[in-house]
RNA sequence: GCGAAAGUGGCGGAAUUGGCAGACGCGCCAGACUUAGGAUCUGGUCCCGUAAGGGGUGGGGGUUCGAGUCCCCCCUUUCGCACCA
């Protein structure tokens, strides 16, 4: 291949060549592993894979030339809705879509050129896979952290079945952003990930490699919170309103004892209350006009209940109210308003004109109650509270946490915000979830030897609200596995989340039989070293996963808590100032773009035109300028290999060589660097442009040994962010290695050096001159150089020079006093 | 409201620790080669000014010989959370 650069011709030529990356499991190099999330295979890579996929190759191909044992991996996270959609539109079955979308969005990869080990691929909806799913299931049964129980779940309309709490954002479904979720009650399955809540927040601590948005997100997700249950007698009832509250030391400002509408003792305390018929239906209102995503904004409403309960603690009679701002799911779904000191008790005191009693002031004594125009809910100092007055804030909680307790009236509780995790889906295209239940004998689990159930597929998709599967007769009945009675299946599918909470342990050894994960090989490979994906699976997949590594570790698969040491997350990528969607319809097509200007354009264009964590503006004008620099790379070291391809002769001098090789080995340092640090990978490839420039200025000045060492070094450092193209020109310059297989250049300190060393002089900090200077010149001779500059001379006679500063190698500093 | 990140030319973005603001690319301008150029190569391109010079990193103040970078106040944008007691 001669003259100009065919993109096609060159990758279809490297692509077919067909290189295997295959991850030797053992082995005496040191191992990495590099994880990109995997895709759902929707038919299609959109532009947000490509830069994912981008950043995490260029990652595992420089670690191989590092000399690591490198494991990237690639898989399909199969299982989901859209085929099921496909079917219901298309009538084409779930599996066959979703096999042919694998199987094209492959040959997408494979045009890229992405160097995953293909031997280690996992598709989410094979048994092979999902009877895995099914195994943690069984196991997670046993120890009592999977549950079923009928609850108030969250239901997409469009999707027909429940979401999970992490899948509900503003009140609407996770994949259809202006469908508002329903509730619903179902009987449902659970993880019970509530039991990890402390261990989740705990092992942040050993997250050190992941962004801090994820975690605060993660942390305010699981939100602990530290407070105390105490119990409300209610006056002429045998019985208490138990409330949770983090401020037991305002316990002597409450005026008021709320319940959430929903409570259920709301029936038992409107017994022989005078028109009780009239609040239980206004108590009904309250509780229906409650949107599901609630929010501040909304007006606070409450009906008192005609009873009154006693402040254990002051002895006093406080009204008993139902409010819409109580949520029955946290803490105990009863509370103590104190509405000096709380801002909602505070609006809704306001409202309805309940006393507001203050009983903290602050202690530098400017906050002392008398006028209050909202809430002031610092700790303080106690006042109006009895036996307490005087305390700070901290020792009043623990102190009447300590009355409370011997009372027998109260303890100090701990709450999470994260809730268990809801993983039954009516759904049919998800892994069955593997339990009969038996008239005689209830539920019972599938035994682990006769696993998997299989997905059946004969099956009608309708999408009309129950799983499919309930419409399947061979699928349904079933002998008990107890009594060999008649039984039916569970027919309900799992989140399809469990699938991708645990696929980076199955790729070490997907061809595990035994167990999930072959031990050893997770032993090997974990942690992963580096985990890439986009923030919007902050919340959802990422706090799944962390989970379902607690798990494993429990169940004795590995000695790991935290899967992934470090965690990188990539921007969007925007068109016409929106997230690419095709909702949006900016969506710019990847093979479009490989057909026009090839994968390693693309590819490089992805990760120059922004630092990968930054969003992407897309611009095509770019793109052309990225393919322009691959093309000159492609002539100039065409022009030096190919005989008759017309570069002249040399006559090359040591100073141009030396000019050059001094901005090889700076280049070389700084992508070396990089990689090991930032990933700034825009600045490496500019780097790379700015070395290039260099060539074409001084090609005809350089020795051929020079410029062909320049040629070869750039093809190295190339070869991260374009393959292809690295490959070919290496092989141009007579190599026949795969550039995965040769070292990364190293760089030589006293060849990047810099001989001569431009000096800036300012004087008063304004930049005047500049000085030509030998690297690390003397302090003495700089300032005798800089003040003999003629034109600094010019401008400081007359004055008085006060004070110099010199830093050696950079600049000298004259301050000069005004006037004479 | 709370939390996080960010604000630099016409645009995307550089400036690793306080030391030449604008690397590199796009766009634009000019030139060369050419039948032609939306190819290629070379040069130019922050703003005002013919120039000397002056101004300039969201705004205001401060520290410093010197601030895009550090400190304080404010504004704007994006993202996340949002009656969690």
């Amino acid at each position: 291949m001669t003259g100009t650069y065919e993109h096609k011709a060159i990758e279809e030529k490297w692509m077919k060549a067909g290189k295997k990356y295959h991850a030797e499991t053992g082995g005496s190099r040191p191992k990495y592993y590099v994880l990109e999330m995997l895709p759902y295979p929707s038919g299609k890579l959109h532009m947000g894979h490509v830069r994912n996929y981008s950043i995490g190759d260029a990652l595992a191909r420089y670690k191989r030339m590092r000399g690591f044992s490198v494991l990237h991996p690639m898989g399909w996270d199969a299982y989901g809705l859209p085929a099921e959609n496909a079917a219901i539109n298309r009538g084409v079955h779930p599996k066959q879509w979703t096999l042919d979308n694998i199987s094209s969005m492959k040959r997408q990869f494979e045009r890229f050129g992405f160097s995953y080990d293909w031997s280690k691929e996992i598709t989410t909806c094979k048994p092979d896979y999902y009877r895995w799913n099914q195994w943690f299931f069984l196991k997670m049964l046993e120890r009592g952290l999977a549950y079923r129980k009928y609850s108030r779940v969250n239901w997409c309309p469009k999707c027909q079945t429940v979401l999970a709490n992490e899948q509900v954002v503003e009140g609407c479904c996770w994949r259809h952003e202006d469908t508002p979720v329903t509730q619903k009650e179902l009987e449902q399955w659970f993880f019970r990930i509530t039991q990890y809540a402390d261990q989740l927040l705990q092992d942040m601590d050993k997250l050190s490699g992941w962004p801090e948005r994820v975690l605060a997100m993660q942390r305010n997700w699981i939100g602990k919170s530290v407070g105390t249950r105490v119990q409300f007698p209610v006056v002429g009832l045998d019985e208490s309103i138990t409330i949770f509250t983090t401020r037991l030391d305002t316990i002597y400002g409450a005026t008021s004892v709320l319940v959430a509408p929903e409570h259920p003792l709301v029936g038992k305390l409107l017994e022989g209350v005078a028109g009780s018929e009239n609040i239980r239906a206004s108590v009904e209102r309250l509780r229906e006009s409650r949107p599901a995503g609630q929010s501040v904004d909304m007006e606070k409403e409450g009906v008192f209940l005609g009873r009154f309960a006693t402040n254990p603690f002051s002895g006093e009679q406080l009204p008993i109210w139902a409010a819409n701002f109580v949520l029955m799911e946290y803490g105990t779904g009863g509370i103590m308003a104190v509405p000096a000191h709380d801002q909602r008790d505070f609006e809704f005191a306001q409202k309805y004109r309940l006393p507001i009693r203050f009983v903290i002031r602050s202690v530098d004594g400017t906050v002392d109650g008398k006028r209050l125009d909202a809430a002031f809910t610092d700790y303080g100092l106690l006042v109006n509270s009895g036996p307490y007055n005087g305390l700070t804030s901290e020792e009043a909680i623990a102190k009447m946490r300590e009355e409370a307790e011997k009372r027998g009236i109260g303890r100090s509780e701990t709450t999470y915000r994260i809730k268990d995790w809801g993983i039954s889906r009516q759904r049919y295209w998800g892994t069955p979830i593997p339990v009969v239940y038996c008239a005689k004998c209830g539920m019972v689990p599938v035994p682990e030897d006769q696993l998997p159930v299989l997905l059946p597929e004969n099956v009608q998709i309708t999408g009309l609200g129950h799983s499919p599967l309930k419409d399947v007769p061979e699928f349904v009945n079933a002998t008990c596995l107890r009594c060999q009675g008649p039984a039916e299946r569970e027919t309900d599918t799992m989140d399809t989340f469990v699938d991708s909470s645990w696929y980076f342990y199955r790729y070490t050894d997907p061809t595990a039989d035994k167990l999930p994960v072959n031990p050893d090989a997770v032993k090997y490979w974990f942690p992963i070293d580096q985990y890439i994906g986009g923030v919007e699976h902050a919340i959802l997949h990422l706090i799944y996963s962390r989970f379902f590594g607690k798990v494993i570790r429990d169940l004795g698969l590995s000695e790991i808590s935290e899967p992934a040491e470090r965690l990188f997350t990539q921007g969007m990528v925007i068109k016409d100032g929106a997230k690419m969607s095709k909702s949006k319809g900016n969506l710019v097509d990847p093979d479009d773009m490989v057909e026009k200007y090839g994968s390693d354009t693309t590819r490089m264009y992805v990760l120059f035109a922004a630092p990968p964590e930054k969003d992407l503006e897309w611009n095509e004008a770019g793109v052309e300028g990225i393919y322009r620099f691959v093309s000159r790379v492609y002539r100039l070291v065409n022009r030096h290999t190919q005989p008759g391809a017309g570069a002249a002769p040399k006559t090359g001098t040591e100073a141009e060589d030396r000019k050059v090789l001094r901005k090889l080995h700076q280049t070389i340092r700084r992508i070396t660097s990089d990689f090991e640090g930032r990933w700034h990978f825009n600045t490496d490839i500019a780097a790379c442009m700015e070395l290039v420039n260099a060539l074409y200025t001084s090609e005809a000045q350089m020795s051929p040994r020079a410029l062909r060492e320049c040629m070869e070094t750039l093809a190295k450092l190339l070869s991260p962010f374009a393959p292809y193209l690295a490959q070919e020109l290496w092989q141009q310059l007579g190599h026949s290695q795969d550039l995965c297989d040769v070292p990364w250049p190293s760089f030589d300190p006293l060849l990047a050096k810099e001989e001569q060393i431009e000096v800036i002089v300012q004087v008063n900090g304004r930049l005047r001159s500049k000085i030509l200077a030998r690297q690390d010149m003397p302090e003495d001779e700089l300032r005798e150089t800089a003040l003999a500059d003629p034109r600094i001379a010019h401008i400081i006679n007359g004055t008085k020079v006060v004070k110099m500063i010199v830093v050696p190698n950079k600049l000298v500093n004259i301050v000069v006093a005004a006037g004479r």
